[in-house]
DNA sequence: AAGTAGCC
DNA sequence: ACGG
């Protein structure tokens, strides 16, 4: 149920430290932002430092940018694909992930990264951390939009039983806390249609990473 | 291992 | 379950 007056209308606690702020973003607000982003710093497939493909096609935009190539995972200030420095983070952005964590009671987030992740049908993404940010007293703001997904999370460790949560365009997920640092992921995506994003689902992941 | 294979 |  929901606790308190300053809380979204709808959200609803995954778990503890783990909020879902349900039609919270707004996809023809930021499809344009995103399209832009993109016509700078591309799309692309990354590697783990064992030379397999991660599936999902990645960006950046922010002063620093998470990598996997064949030294690890890290975040840079320059994009390898283009050389430069990864394209500003939108107003907009920086708003809507700040509003987002305030909601679930994570006050005076200030997101220095977003990883911008397209997946289409078929595509999933394994059980994960994120752990390459510097300070895990800030929280994770992940935004989906597009066609839906059902993202799952484990605990602390990589086994375990999951909690399924479905997730669909413009839900938003915050989670710090205690449940920073859980393992979670995407399973395979079902073959869909959104009418604004076509058979793509985007996901933008807000972090404090230096 | 942010992946893939393979068995149940 | 996996390899270096």
């Amino acid at each position: 149920m929901t606790q308190t007056g300053s809380l979204f209308s709808d959200s609803f606690e995954v778990l503890p430290g783990m909020t879902l702020l349900p039609g919270y973003a707004s996809s023809s607000q930021l499809r344009p932002l995103i399209t832009r982003l993109c016509e700078a710093s591309p799309v692309r497939q990354m590697l783990t430092q064992r030379g397999q493909k991660i599936q999902v096609h990645m960006t950046n935009c922010g002063s620093a940018g998470w990598v996997s190539d064949s030294k690890g995972y890290r975040y840079t200030p320059i994009d390898p694909l283009t050389g430069t420095a990864w394209p500003t983070m939108p107003q907009p952005f920086i708003e809507l992930a700040n509003r987002a964590a305030d909601l679930c009671g994570f006050p005076n987030f200030e997101p220095d990264a977003c990883l911008i992740n397209r997946y289409e049908p078929g595509l999933q993404m394994g059980a994960h951390q994120d752990r390459n940010e510097q300070d895990f007293t800030q929280p994770i703001v992940s935004v989906s939009l597009g066609i839906p997904a059902r993202f799952f999370v484990l605990g602390l460790e990589r086994k375990g039983t999951s909690t399924p949560v479905d997730l669909s365009d413009g839900d938003v997920v915050v989670f710090g806390g205690p449940a920073r640092l859980v393992y979670h992921g995407v399973r395979k995506l079902k073959p869909a249609h959104d009418p604004i994003w076509g058979p793509y689902r985007w996901n933008l992941t807000f972090r404090k990473a230096m």
